[in-house]
Order: C-alpha cells, then sequence, then structure tokens
DNA sequence: TCTGGGGTCCTAGGACCC
DNA sequence: TCTGGGGTCCTAGGACCC
C-alpha cells in the first residue's frame, strides 16, 4: 500500500483577513463579519476571538462591545471572499498536481514524493507564497490522513512556534499530541457524537482511537469508523480532485423586515430562484425538481407557520422562466394570510449534467434549445455588467425584503467601478 | 427593533414487487 | 395457535461540514 502525505491548507481567519487586504490598518485590530441580513457573528480576527466573542452569536447581543473595544464591523462580501478564494486555489495549485478545494478557505494537497524531512520547509514555501501573492494568512497542517492532517493544521495554528505550519508525520510523540485534542474538536466528530463519546470516557483523540470497531461502527455508522480508522493513521479518505456536480442548489433569505403579502413572498421567491438556476447554468447543469418553502420567525411569540411544496419539471431544465412560473403557484398554494413571514426558500435538486439529461420524445431537450441561447445571453450581460443588470419583473421592483447589509465594503476585486484607488501622497 | 446560509452522507423504515 | 422473505426504491430525519 502507497504511503500517502496529505496537506490541508487554511486560510486564517478567512473572511476577517479578506477585509483586511484592503484595509491594511486593520491589521492587529479586532474585525467582525456579519451574517447575510447583519444577523449574527459568522467570522473573526484572532484579536476579536481574543475577546471571548463567539462565532454565532446574534449581532444585537454584541453591539455594545462595539465601541469599547474598537471593533470594525463588515457585512459579508460573499463575491469579494469567492474571489479572493480562487485566487488562493489557483496559488497552492502550482505546489501540487493533486489538490482538492474542500471548502471557500480550505484546500487538501497531496504532498506524495517530497522527502520527508522537507515537508515542513515545503510548508513553509506554501504559506509565505500564498501571503505574497495574495495577501491572505494561512496555516499548514502535514500528515498521513486528512484527519491528522486536519489536527497538524489546528496545532499549527495554535503554537505561534511552528510559524503555521506543523508536520504530525510519523510524528514521536503522536500519542501525547492526540491526548490534546478534544473529541469535539475531531474533524468528523459534532456536537452531538461529542456527547456521546465522553458519556463512555472517550474524552481526547488518543482515547478514542483505542475505541473497538464495532462499538464505534454501531454508534457513528460507517462515516464514525472512517475517522477513528484516519486518526490511527490509517487513511479512509482519499483526495476528491474532480469537482462532483452538485446534488442540490438552495437559494433562500431571512428577509430584512417582516413579510406579510403574497405577492410580495413571491418576488422573493423569483429572486432566488432566478439565482439557484444561474448557479445551475454555471455547471452546464440542468434540473427536475423544485421545492419551495416558507416559515415565519421562530424567535418571535407570535402565530407561526410553515411548510414546503415540491414539484417535477416536466423536462430538466436551466431556463429560469420554467422554474419561475412554478414557483409562483406552487408558493400560492401553501401560503396562508394572517402570519408575518420571515423567510422563503427555494431548493432545486434531480440535478445532472445538460449531456446526460434524459430526453423528451415531444419536448426539446434543454441544450439544442433557443431558450438556452437565450439564457446565456442574459449571463453574460449580468457577467459583464454585473448581477440583477437584467431582471425577471417577477422579483419585483421595490424588493423591500432584501436583505440589511448595513456595513458592506465595496467590490474590490469583482467590479470595475469598484476598484480600490492608490492615491500619491499629497503632503507636499 | 435585531437570531445566517449552503452543502454532504448515512440509516431506518415504509411501499411495493415478485 | 404459529401469516415468507428478499430485493429495490424512496423519503425523512439525523449526523456532520464550512
Amino acid at each position: 500500500m502507497k504511503k500517502e502525505i496529505y496537506a490541508l491548507v487554511d486560510c486564517n481567519n478567512f473572511y476577517a483577513s479578506c477585509e483586511r487586504v484592503f484595509r491594511p490598518n486593520l491589521a492587529r485590530k479586532p474585525v467582525g463579519i456579519l451574517s447575510n441580513n447583519d444577523g449574527c457573528i459568522v467570522a473573526m480576527s484572532k484579536e476579536m476571538k481574543d475577546l471571548g466573542i463567539t462565532r454565532g452569536v446574534p449581532y444585537f447581543q454584541i453591539k455594545h462591545l462595539i465601541k469599547k473595544h474598537d471593533i470594525t464591523i463588515f457585512s459579508s462580501n460573499y463575491s469579494l471572499y469567492g474571489d479572493m478564494s480562487a485566487r488562493v486555489m489557483k496559488t497552492l495549485a502550482t505546489f501540487s498536481p493533486e489538490i482538492e478545494i474542500y471548502s471557500i478557505d480550505e484546500a487538501f494537497l497531496s504532498l506524495q514524493g517530497i522527502e520527508k524531512e522537507k515537508l515542513t520547509e515545503f510548508g513553509q514555501n506554501i504559506r509565505q507564497t500564498v501571503q505574497k501573492w495574495t495577501g491572505i494568512p494561512v496555516s499548514v497542517g502535514i500528515g498521513r490522513t486528512k484527519t491528522l492532517a486536519k489536527i497538524a493544521a489546528r496545532i499549527a495554528k495554535k503554537y505561534p512556534g511552528y510559524r503555521n505550519v506543523f508536520d504530525i508525520t510519523d510524528h514521536p510523540k503522536l500519542d501525547n499530541i492526540l491526548e490534546t485534542i478534544p473529541v469535539e474538536k475531531i474533524w468528523g466528530v459534532g456536537f452531538q457524537y461529542a456527547k456521546m463519546l465522553k458519556k463512555y470516557g472517550y474524552n481526547n483523540a488518543f482515547e478514542l482511537t483505542n475505541a473497538p470497531d464495532n462499538w464505534v461502527k454501531k454508534r457513528m455508522t460507517i462515516v464514525g469508523l472512517r475517522t477513528v480508522k484516519e486518526l490511527r493513521g490509517i487513511s479512509c479518505l482519499e483526495l476528491e480532485t474532480d469537482m462532483l456536480s452538485r446534488k442540490q442548489i438552495v437559494s433562500s433569505r431571512s428577509f430584512g423586515q417582516p413579510v406579510t403579502k403574497l405577492e410580495e413572498l413571491q418576488e422573493a421567491a423569483a429572486s432566488y430562484c432566478t439565482r439557484a438556476v444561474e448557479k445551475l447554468r454555471e455547471q452546464d447543469l440542468v434540473a427536475s425538481q423544485v421545492m419551495v418553502y416558507l416559515t415565519t420567525n421562530r424567535f418571535k411569540n407570535e402565530p407561526q407557520y410553515a411548510n414546503f411544496i415540491s414539484a417535477k419539471i416536466p423536462v430538466p431544465s436551466a431556463y429560469t422562466p420554467d422554474f419561475l412560473v412554478k414557483v409562483k403557484e406552487m408558493l400560492k398554494s401553501i401560503y396562508r394570510s394572517g402570519y408575518s413571514y420571515k423567510k422563503v426558500g427555494i431548493m432545486i435538486s434531480d440535478i445532472v449534467h445538460q449531456k446526460n439529461a434524459p430526453l423528451d420524445f415531444f419536448a426539446p431537450c434543454y441544450l439544442d434549445d433557443k431558450r438556452k441561447i437565450i439564457m446565456d445571453k442574459v449571463d453574460s450581460v449580468n457577467r459583464r455588467w454585473g448581477s440583477g443588470t437584467l431582471r425577471y419583473a417577477a422579483s419585483g421592483m421595490e424588493q423591500k425584503w432584501s436583505m440589511r447589509r448595513e456595513f458592506l465594503t465595496p467590490r474590490y476585486t469583482t467590479c470595475w467601478q469598484e476598484l480600490p484607488l492608490v492615491k500619491a501622497e499629497e503632503n507636499e
């Protein structure tokens, strides 16, 4: 069996770091990023974490700390983060022929073939290059399995002595290191499993490696067993290098303010639906199932209602109007008047590649149809002039329901009008 | 006043078929 | 007394991830 070596490259405090690239004056200052609708804290710089603020807290609960600690708050700016992520990934791809982009801010690299003694040095090289080319600080964890590489990255980040790179491969003190990792910090062990494991006396990663296979499988399914084996150094999770096409696309948003009218809900649903079908086309996919749901605000002490409904699209399609028509009528059928709604959402599923779409004898297939030409035109206009330039009337003009984004930064990297300007010194 | 959004995988159980 | 059994497909729900 060949012995793999994996590196996990993890961007430090990614969203906060992205904002800082364009606001260098915020280095070493507390920076926080809000969720959609400016609802919760979703990302923080180290300085803000050090204040004891935790991810996920509602913004209004920590508002009083903002001034006191001179925290800078941003609304989330996904076009910026997505673009910065692409730059980081492109840089990483120059270091290894095999790379798995695991999330917006993490990638696994195969380091097969690199001499064992040089792994740390190689990791440092990655870190420095990404910093130089993109401005984003990263940590690198190296190990024989993806799960161990994750743990290594955690250590790299935690102890400054390692300068953000840690190699756990064949480490003489592996057991001692694993003893310092509480079970809930292991990749694949979440809140529920951690609770269960502790009940049975498994408190840290080392203890978990001694759990019997059958017991683990029974309580944590085959997935949990793989995690445990990976901790023991047996690789069970391979690098997934090719982008698998998605199985579902979800688009939903809480409203900036409560919505009561069916027409407004329909507008919002139409706008999310438009976005979801756009995402479908970005990957040359078509879908034949669409679901729509709506819900009231569960945090409020007022009448609650939630419902969903789904429908088939007769011929797999990526033509937005095919979906808009369905969504509009479906929403009408589950809408009940007299409630204050907080959110609607769209889920598109039964997704296949355009080329693999089942054919219908009586209907033209999307790929060969003029509908595809229309959609391609719409997409290219919106790419060129900014998304939302061409819209469907169904999405409405007022969009009173649209989300709050009070602290939004410019789209520095994805919109010509919002490029950062470099000013010459004027103090002469 | 104010509480995110977008994904994946696995399993159990029911429906249905032969 | 004693009511088969195996296969497939689908869905809901639960766990996890970022």
